[in-house]
DNA sequence: ATACCATTGTTTTTT
DNA sequence: ACAATGGTAT
């Protein structure tokens, strides 16, 4: 059988043990993805029906991808198998088994910023202070409670303190805000789906039969819920494998628990284990260096990935005065190696902590020209265009959805203002109904302002001609129709001024929405091509999803994002403590070691090459800062090391560097490159973020919007200096200097 | 009701 | 520096 011809030992005990619980740990680039797939193939092979498989997956990516090798490798009889991440199966259970819960088919699925308005309601209902409930924290408290399946009501039992009882009265009362609203936050496709398996053993057991073989990847990053549910599904016939590396867990803040892999053997004694610990996608120095690292954590179990592959280069450190810098030497590293090595953008890969990073390194692509693509950040469906849209269709499958209508009842202007909109809220609370309802009821709207009445009766009518289409129209038709009758393209057009770069890239959204919608006509399974599908679909879509390969650009990404993926070239930068190890993430030790792991998920991405790069001093929050090398630096063995940190005279030049400072480049043997040039002669690009200002009364200073103006006053010193500037014709205005868009001149 | 302005907080990571 | 919020003027 050629499915096995490929393996290696460890891998075919992995793929052929078809009955029973099975542990994988998977190392990383040991072939996991390989061995799935094997294992899929082998389980059809032996007979076991393909609608009898389930197999969970942390990313839409690593679902799609695995639906499409399986493809490849078994054909048609792949498409009858579950495979998706643990919210689109739940998503996928709920919807059939909406009878036995407490909402209506058409839920809506909230996500954080709806959560937060939400909330906010909570807060205003309980006479709460925002100050004293941070809307954030409340919502990570709600988020934490049920990824452990704890209810409002025990949660407020535990509470020890006014804070969480408090918090325990906001629990209570979103949740019933959700249920009026019928909608659903991400954690609760989970946890609801937990609670009716345990609420209707019957149901539960449909399913035991349906899904007899069971596979969770990225095990080590399951939350409670999550391993609650494969633990009841999979309660009946016991075979579930589970596949993951605890070193790779780095989900904790979100409510991993990692004890779940560490104690899948307590939970399931008669299970097997399997270890993969050779490596088949890095060189012996990067995985020498990913060893050394990981071995600093003290909670773990002992194991060393090895490789019979070579010793590859050394591993390349540099450190450099700044962000722009660093930016800078990694473009331009980048440009050397493809040109004098044949590698192509797609090869690359760099990689930050934080989303904020991104900025200075997109800046300096740009400058050199060279192709990126960044993922995370701002996704596509948080744009507040796609929300606008959003909102109108689902508070047309959901007319319940009083967040929906609160976004869009007054977008474009229809004269209801926050007052009406409050007055209505208030007669729907009364009447126990949806502010939608109410729009339809001349009577109860007797006492409402007059241009108010006049909206609503619009905002109704339109709703309800849209209504008409959503039994025979296609999504792209209901789609195209919203946007204009709504005329939503003209006003956020005119939102940001028409023209603007804003505007523009505004309505290049909104048609890339419509082109969504077609796709989704053409693709989607037939018994699923209607709205509410649609809508579930985009709420769980991230920018992963459309990792392209076929194009050639450098991804620019945050090292959680990379999970799972490879990359001929890494470069890992901002190796700086407060950075990375990240300044909330190293109070604790258990935090501390879970920014280990990452660091070691970054080095294991890298196949040939690996780059390491730290600015002296970074500009970030607002303020430009010096920060120490990472410890995760001083953890290598020097051995595996092309170190070149900065020179005194190097630092020296910096003081200067006010008007003619360039990049000076290190001293290491480099082919000059078509930009140096550029860089070295014009420094356009480079400001000088780090300059400290001395600024005394009677300097006259440059703002960026109030002009120039004379200093009149100063407070405080240093960091903290306050001065108070008279700009002519606009009064004196008091400035934090180290935030305020400032130059002396 | 709306538009504009100033003050405030905020940045970790994401299905 | 930025976004988001809240207050004030129109």
């Amino acid at each position: 059988m050629d499915i096995l011809s490929q393996l290696n030992q460890e891998q075919i005990t992995a793929v052929t043990c078809t009955e029973g619980p099975l542990l994988i740990v998977a190392g990383a680039g040991s072939g996991k993805t390989r061995v799935l797939v094997s294992r899929g193939a082998y389980f059809i092979e032996q007979g076991i029906k393909p609608n009898n498989i389930l197999a969970i997956t942390f990313t839409n990516k690593a679902a799609n991808e695995m639906k499409e090798r399986m493809l490849n490798m078994v054909g048609l009889a792949a498409e009858y198998m579950w495979v998706g991440t643990f919210h689109a199966i739940c998503l996928k259970i709920l919807r059939r088994e909406y009878e036995y819960c407490c909402f209506d088919r058409n839920f809506s699925i909230y996500d954080d910023h709806d959560q937060q308005i939400v909330i906010k309601k909570c807060l205003a209902e309980l006479e709460l202070t925002e100050k004293a409930y941070h809307p954030r924290a409340v919502a990570s408290e709600i988020s934490k409670s049920k990824n452990q399946l704890i209810t409002p009501e025990q949660y407020k039992n535990a509470a020890m303190d006014v804070w969480r009882e408090n918090v325990g009265k906001i629990y209570k009362s979103y949740k019933h805000k959700l249920s009026q609203n019928n909608a659903l936050d991400f954690d609760d496709i989970i946890m609801e789906t937990v609670l009716l398996f345990q609420r209707e053993p019957k149901r539960l057991e449909v399913y035991q039969d349906r899904f007899k073989y069971i596979l969770v990847d990225e095990y080590q990053d399951t939350n409670h819920a999550q391993y609650k549910l494969i633990n009841l599904l999979a309660a009946k016939w016991q075979n579930i494998c589970v596949v993951g590396d605890p070193d790779q867990s780095i989900y904790g803040w979100r409510g991993a628990d990692i004890g779940n892999i560490l104690d899948f053997e307590k939970d399931y004694p008669n299970c097997q284990i399997v270890n993969l610990e050779r490596n088949y996608r890095s060189t012996k120095n990067i995985l020498s260096v990913a060893n050394g690292v990981i071995e600093n954590n003290t909670k773990r179990k002992p194991k060393k990935l090895w490789t019979e592959a070579e010793a590859g280069a050394l591993i390349s450190y540099r450190e450099l005065p700044d962000e722009r810098s660093e930016a800078s030497y990694v473009a331009e590293t980048i440009f050397d190696l493809r040109q004098n090595q044949k590698f192509t953008y797609r090869d690359f890969a760099i990689l930050y902590r934080t989303n904020a990073q991104s900025r200075s390194l997109e800046d300096v692509l740009i400058k050199y020209g060279l192709p990126y693509k960044i993922f995370g950040g701002m996704r596509f469906y948080e744009r507040k265009e796609i929300k606008d849209i959003m909102a109108y269709l689902r508070l047309l499958v959901n007319p319940a959805d009083n967040v929906s209508l609160g976004r869009i009842i007054n977008f474009p202007r229809r004269g209801i203002g926050s007052t009406s909109l409050a007055k209505l809220a208030a007669i729907a609370t009364a009447a126990q109904s949806s502010i939608y309802d109410l729009l339809a009821d001349d009577e109860l709207l007797l006492d409402m302002g007059g241009s108010a009445k006049r909206g609503i009766s619009k905002f109704y009518a339109l709703m309800e001609s849209l209504r008409a289409m959503l039994t025979d129209s296609s999504i792209t038709c209901i789609v195209k129709e919203v946007i204009a009758k709504t005329g939503l393209r003209e006003a956020l057009e005119e939102e940001n001024g028409k023209g603007s770069v804003e505007a523009e890239s505004r309505l290049e959204n909104i048609d890339e929405f419509i082109s969504v919608a077609a796709q989704f006509d053409q693709t989607a399974e037939e018994e699923a091509k209607n709205l509410t599908d649609f809508l579930a679909q985009l709420s769980l879509a991230t920018d992963m999803d459309n990792w392209q390969e076929a194009d050639d650009y450098i991804s620019l990404l945050t090292l959680h994002a990379t999970k799972g993926l490879e990359f001929p070239v890494v470069f890992i930068t901002g190796l700086e403590e407060q950075v990375f190890p990240h300044s909330r993430a190293m109070l604790e030790e258990r935090e501390l070691e879970e920014e280990r792991r990452l660091c070691y998920v970054g080095i294991t991405r890298a196949q040939k090459h690996l780059y390491l790069t730290r600015a002296k001093s970074r500009f970030l929050k607002g303020q430009s800062q010096i920060y120490r090398e990472s410890r995760f630096v001083k953890e290598i063995p020097e051995e595996y090391l092309d170190a070149q940190r900065i020179s005194a005279d190097f630092w020296h030049d910096k003081a200067d560097f006010g008007t003619g400072y360039a990049w000076k480049k290190p001293p290491i043997k480099q082919k000059t490159s078509m930009y140096s040039s550029s860089i070295d002669s014009g420094n356009d690009g480079l400001t000088n973020t780090a300059k400290k200002q001395i600024i005394n009364v009677g300097d006259k200073v440059q703002h960026a919007k109030f002009g120039t103006g004379m200093v009149v006053k100063t407070k405080g010193s240093a960091d903290d200096l306050e001065i108070s500037v008279a700009f002519p014709g606009q009064g004196i205005k008091n400035l934090m200097l180290r935030y305020a868009p400032i130059k002396k001149i």
